[in-house]
DNA sequence: TCTGGGGTCCTAGGACCC
DNA sequence: TCTGGGGTCCTAGGACCC
């Protein structure tokens, strides 16, 4: 989109910047190892332990390595690739001053280490203080940075990533529709690739073909979420910046294997080490479970959960552990081999709202 | 060829209650 | 012979996001 300086700044509704980081675990890493600048890197899991990527470094990429692709594939794809672990501690300092450069420009909403949208409607120009917070990231941190900025969410997100690395695009209040049509339905955040598939079948691949459909025809594949996928793609979006996530409702880890495992006491091991840990998160919030989810990977590739609930909340890992041992017991004949063992809680609560029950 | 980990939200069926 | 109708809670699975 073309980028206008003259615009009136009262043209904004609402303005809202979406500010991505650019392959930030890898950039992280430089950071701290600038002699691996300029080979093919990712960020990710070992190809022996079963990893995945998690970042690759544009000269990665041109190999067709991307994120979420399994280590071993990468290594196929390129030999000389170096994969190293994410250093979170690193990444979390980053974030935060990412973040800290932010919070000066209006209330921020975080959606991840590295993602975040600003709320700018109360700026003279908004437009201009796109381009400083993008100078500023790169010249305060010197890592590099894509921004979006529009008059929505769902329009911002898409801009900054419509120019990456270091891009900045800027979507004008009414040139929505005419920036998304082009593009693919994959762009508008909540279509993933069943959906996307799903829409193909009827021919629609871009969101101009998704906006300009038939209504009804839309309806009889996705029912009543037909309307809102189809003002999706027009850009059209109400949800506002919202600093306040609210309360967080589930903590679970997990753990593949490198190799799959029917030893019990291995298997009880890694519970319990889980347990202990979701025990410690809820200890730390405040907060305690009322429902215990277990799941399993069989080595086939096969997953389902399993769960009990409790009338009492609970934060104790001993509590915790023996759930999940029956559950696991109840599901698992001794035998066959588990690729992937989690542990979960939910319902979570915080003790002293069940106080205020009582009428104090 | 091999498929991570931590989340959120939605749906659907069954139990249970009035 | 026909088998209400809501509402809520629980369980399980799936889509999606970063």
């Amino acid at each position: 989109m073309a980028d206008v300086e003259d615009q009136p700044s009262n043209i904004w509704p609402q303005a809202v910047l979406h500010l991505d980081m650019d392959a930030f675990f890898v950039n992280v890493h430089l950071l701290h190892h600038p002699e691996d600048v300029g080979l093919p890197l990712a960020v990710g899991g070992q190809p022996d332990h079963r990893g995945v990527i998690a970042s690759a470094s544009y000269e990665a990429r041109q190999f067709g390595i991307h994120s979420a692709m399994p280590s071993k594939s990468a290594l196929r794809l390129c030999p000389h690739l170096k994969i190293v672990g994410s250093n979170w501690s690193d990444i979390r300092d980053s974030s935060r001053k990412v973040m800290d450069i932010l919070k000066e420009y209006g209330s921020i909403e975080r959606m991840s280490v590295d993602e975040a949208y600003v709320d700018l409607s109360d700026a003279s120009d908004p437009t201009l203080l796109a381009k400083e917070i993008r100078r500023r990231v790169k010249d305060e941190t010197t890592l590099p940075a894509s921004i979006g900025l529009a008059a929505s969410k769902l329009v911002a997100k898409v801009a900054s990533d419509f120019d990456k690395p270091e891009g900045s695009t800027i979507v004008h209040p009414g040139e929505e529709a005419a920036f998304l049509a082009p593009q693919p339905v994959r762009v508008i955040s909540g279509i993933g690739p069943k959906t996307a598939g799903r829409l193909i079948k009827i021919g629609i691949k871009s969101c101009g073909q998704l906006a300009n459909s038939d209504l009804g025809a839309l309806q009889v594949l996705f029912g009543r979420h037909a309307e809102n996928m189809q003002n999706r793609a027009r850009g059209i979006d109400i949800r506002r910046v919202s600093s306040d996530r609210g309360q967080r409702k589930s903590i679970s880890h997990e753990r593949t294997f490198s190799q799959d495992v029917n030893e019990p006491e291995e298997l009880k091991s890694h519970l319990q080490k889980m347990a202990g840990s979701i025990s410690n998160s809820l200890k730390k919030r405040k907060m305690v479970a009322h429902t215990i989810r277990l799941k399993i990977r069989w080595a086939d590739f096969t997953t389902f959960t399993r769960q009990m609930s409790r009338e009492i909340g609970t934060d104790d890992e001993l509590q915790i552990y023996e759930t999940a041992l029956i559950i696991l017991e109840r599901n698992w004949g001794g035998k066959q081999k588990i690729r992937l063992l989690g542990l979960g809680v939910s319902g979570l609560e915080s003790p002293i709202v069940r106080q205020k029950g009582f009428g104090f």
